[in-house]
RNA sequence: GGGCGAGUAGCUCAGCGGUAGAGCGCCGCGCUUACAACGCGGAUGCCGGGGGUUCGACACCCUCCUCGCCCACCA
């Protein structure tokens, strides 16, 4: 370590820790303190698969949170010898992306449409939507994003985040395409993935298939309609239902096979009311007898156990709801187009339920009034209206949810990662134990990575979807919709015997769970991928175990045979301020930016930092005056250190033997081993609770112990040397945590990054003075001297009032340890004379005289 | 219905077999040769309830209650 050997020089009069983000951040830019060394081997790099945060608007504090966290993690790696590979990627394809452009700009999509190469939006959003073309729409998606980039890197920069900005990625890049769709060719051809004809889980907004991973529920209001159902072979049967606008769809009635009620009317028919389709009475275990009436209405498709029933009893099809959410225009097969029919096409399933309700009260077939309800409903979790079930050709990949062997060595997978908390494992186990089907990766939306892949058109214009044209690996990124394949030439492209392209894209989640491959130049750049992957810690939060963390161990598991990352640390959720004054506070949200100027990062850094892996934690503006407070009084006690009387010489040739001094090496050498134990756990938390607690004892007792001490450097240079190397110490021990304060402290009079200084070593600590020192002398001079201080509060005197003689009695350990920190003791509290001996521990203070 | 987590000072949370802790807030004192945007000191608790294990339980076990999250159920 190098000493420069007049801080006071460097040192600001009044230090503050305003404005030191812009100054730190342009010098660690300047100088690539972060910047990757890729000649380093596997073993002496720290990969880390940071997440790539969704481009498509703002940073909340949830973000800062993690990310913060992480950092804090990547900055202790770094000081401990690791080299860093530290990269940052934005998602940013995906619906999110188009929905903002939709909005920002006030369009829509239509593939029909050509591209218009002199479009431009509009300057402010119109009532009316404009239809843009494709490869128009992609173009405001690049645009926008580009623009959020920027600012979202802007942000992470202020947070102080040690990433190498020279190593990111976009999910939309050609690199992230690449990549993307080499893998889903090599799942493809290995069995991995696969297209299917199926009933779909489909957003009729936005006018896609959405994934399981996808869902969520949300209670919305409903009534149960009680409807007769004739029968030719009988009484008409009663079913409940809250879907009637269904009934032209319905296809079965199903009751349970030990269902006393309906044994004798299995394997007989009954007529929907308003159409007359004859449709059979079927038994299935899923018939639940308690619910309604005790027998449904099976419907093509009203529900996700609608499709098991019509899967599993054989039922035929009946279509009425189109991809856009509307009753279609031709009735399926045996519904008559006149009559009810007809009133119900092209309205939505929510206007033909009224109309329907209505034609069926008419006709008698409603029995009593329908009931209001709450019920759980599966919607987009992005999205606004209850998701139909529509049949559609998609992508998918294998992920367990069909197949128990696979299922279970993910499961073995999730076992083999090391989880921090241990406990979120069990999200993983849950769900992946819980998948009931593959993961669908194709959405039929416009910006995000296509397929690679192309059909061949039949001499009767229908494409063969089960003889796809896969794209060469050595001519990725491909876009089917422009490229084209080959032997073909564009002038085939929709002819019988030509050829069309496969329109859908990628689900998002399908590019960014190749996000270690992606950053680490998979197949692109062989010499990093050896040296980063697999990565050693995906830091993430815990709503995306199910998706991002699932699904990058689906992808290396086929694709490398092994977990993607050695461990994985999973953040806590942040919650508002206080739920209740937020309602109050007409919707005041909480934004980072403004944080970070008010309290400064290091402030909002110490918040984050604050909260205990995988524990949800409040946003608490106490924490971060908490956290303002540390850096300001880091700043200034070092100031007061670097400018007591020091001699480089004297101090060089000088050891430390004062006992006080040789104690509180001896406890920061205890601190310094719980804090590396901590940071190896990625107990960050741990890490900066112990060392603020220290450090804070350094300040109030110790500095004050050895104050008059140090000011004659001369005749003791122990205190001088003690204190710089405790200082010394602290600084790095904060760095991770408050990288600008100690930062600037640093420079003051180190040479180089703290960022890039080892991490201290408990044994130098030891070898420089603390070895066999007890830290119990420190523990019990202050404890005297917090006793002298209550004495002089209580009278009312200031600390430095004189004490004519103190009195401490206490065990034979304790006394013994006291009477070698009696000078500093006696010069701290300003005593003439300190009795130390054995007995009922008491302290008794006599203060002098007050001279007034 | 299943799983996971949490209930400790007014607030936010540590502690997780050995005398109940920190910070904020509150009260009192003090401009002390680093810091008054500060310092020093102080008060505050059936450690959710009930059982059990133990010489000893806030901690371990059982059980119940409350809250949060995830999953399942969706006629």
């Amino acid at each position: 370590m190098t000493a420069t050997s007049d801080p006071a020089s460097r040192m600001p009069e009044k230090p503050s820790i305003d404005g030191l983000e812009d100054k730190w951040g342009a010098r660690w830019e300047a100088e690539g303190v972060y910047r990757f060394d890729r000649t380093k081997t596997r073993a002496e790099i720290f990969s880390i698969d940071t997440p790539p945060p969704t481009v498509s608007g703002t940073l909340h504090m949830g973000s800062v949170f993690g990310y913060a966290q992480t950092d804090s993690l990547a900055r202790y790696q770094r000081m401990r010898g690791r080299e860093l590979f530290y990269p940052m990627g934005w998602d940013d394809n995906g619906l999110p992306t188009e929905r903002r452009v939709q909005n920002y700009y006030g369009v829509r999509c239509d593939p029909a449409i050509p591209y218009d190469p002199d479009f431009t939006p509009p300057e402010k959003p119109g009532k009316e939507q404009v239809q843009i073309s494709r490869p128009n729409f992609v173009e405001l998606c690049l645009r926008l994003t580009a623009e959020d980039e920027k600012q979202f890197e802007a942000l992470w920069r202020r947070l102080g985040l040690s990433v190498d900005w020279t190593q990111t990625y976009t999910t939309i890049g050609p690199e992230s395409q690449r990549a993307s769709q080499r893998a889903f060719l090599r799942n493809l051809a290995r069995g991995e993935a696969y297209s299917a004809e199926a009933p779909t889980l489909w957003d009729v907004d936005f006018r896609t298939a959405v994934a399981q991973a996808e869902l969520e529920d949300r209670e919305t209001p409903g009534a149960y309609h009680r409807i007769l159902f004739p029968s030719d072979h009988g009484e008409a049967v009663a079913i409940e239902t809250t879907r009637p606008e269904l009934i032209p769809a319905c296809v079965a009635l199903v009751a349970h096979p030990d269902d006393d009620r309906y044994k004798n009317r299995f394997g007989t028919t009954v007529r929907t009311p308003l159409f007359g389709v004859e449709v059979p009475i079927k038994a299935h275990h899923l018939a639940d007898p308690e619910k309604g009436s005790g027998i449904a209405m099976i419907c093509t498709f009203g529900d996700v156990t609608d499709v098991t029933w019509w899967r599993e009893l054989d039922l035929p099809v009946r279509t009425i709801i189109g991809r856009d959410g509307r009753i279609l225009a031709a009735p399926p097969q045996d519904v008559p187009a006149d009559g009810a029919w007809a009133e119900l096409t092209g309205k939505t399933a929510k206007q033909a339920q009224k109309r329907i309700v209505e034609l069926l009260a008419e006709s008698g077939a409603l029995v009593g009034e329908p009931k209001p309800i709450t019920h759980p409903v599966k919607y987009f979790e992005k999205g606004d209206r209850p998701l139909e079930i529509v049949s559609s050709r998609q992508w998918y990949i294998r992920n367990g949810g069909r197949d128990a062997e696979l299922r279970e060595a993910l499961l073995a997978r999730g076992k083999e990662l090391t989880w921090q908390p241990s406990h979120m494992q069990a999200r993983y186990d849950n769900w992946v134990g819980g998948l009931v089907g593959d993961w669908l990766i194709s959405r039929q939306r416009y910006f995000g990575v296509p397929f690679p892949v192309w059909y061949p058109v039949g001499d009767d214009g229908e494409p063969r979807y089960d003889e796809p044209i896969l794209a060469d690996e050595a001519a990725l990124p491909v876009d089917p919709s422009a490229d084209v394949p080959a032997g073909y030439d564009e002038s085939q492209r929709g002819k019988p015997g030509g050829f069309v392209g496969d329109l859908d894209i990628m689900d998002t989640w399908a590019t960014s769970s190749l996000s270690p491959q992606i950053a680490g130049g998979w197949e692109t750049d062989p010499d990093l991928f050896d040296r980063v992957f697999p990565m050693d810690l995906r830091p993430q939060g815990p709503e995306i175990i199910r998706t991002w963390l699932f699904a990058t161990v689906v992808r290396a598991h086929f694709e490398h045979g092994g977990l993607p990352w050695r461990d994985t640390s999973i953040n806590g959720w942040v919650l508002d301020p206080d739920r209740k004054k937020m309602a109050k506070s007409k919707g005041n949200v909480v934004t980072p930016l403004p944080l970070l100027e008010e309290y400064g990062t290091d402030a909002v850094r110490y918040w984050a930092c604050s909260g205990r892996p995988g524990t949800d934690t409040a946003v608490d503006f106490g924490q971060m005056k908490v956290g303002r407070r540390l850096a300001i009084k880091l700043l200034n006690a070092s100031r007061f250190v670097l400018g007591l009387p020091y001699d480089d010489e004297r101090a060089s040739a000088a050891e430390i033997t004062e006992p006080l001094d040789r104690a509180m090496l001896a406890r920061l050498a205890g601190v310094v081993a719980e804090a590396t134990t901590a940071y190896d756990a990625y107990d960050y938390a741990r890490a900066l609770e112990r060392t603020e607690a220290f450090f804070w004892e350094f300040c109030d007792d110790y500095v004050e112990l050895v104050k008059n001490r140090a000011y004659d450097e001369a005749a003791a240079p122990s205190a001088a040397k003690a204190l710089r190397l405790a200082l010394s110490t602290l600084l790095r021990l904060f760095a991770p945590t408050l990288p600008y304060a100690t930062e600037e402290i640093w420079s003051w009079w180190q040479d180089g990054s703290v960022h890039r200084a080892p991490w201290p070593d408990a044994a130098e600590l030891r070898a420089a003075g603390g070895s066999g020192a007890d830290p119990l002398l420190l523990e019990v001079a202050a404890a005297a001297l917090g006793r002298i201080r209550k004495a002089k509060s209580e009278a009312q005197q200031s600390m430095r009032a004189p004490v004519s003689e103190a009195v401490v009695r206490d065990t034979a350990e304790r006394v013994a340890a006291l009477a070698q920190a009696r000078g500093d003791v006696m010069n701290a509290g300003v005593v003439a004379s300190l009795v130390i001996e054995e007995g009922e521990p008491e302290v008794l203070v006599t203060l002098a005289p007050s001279p007034a």
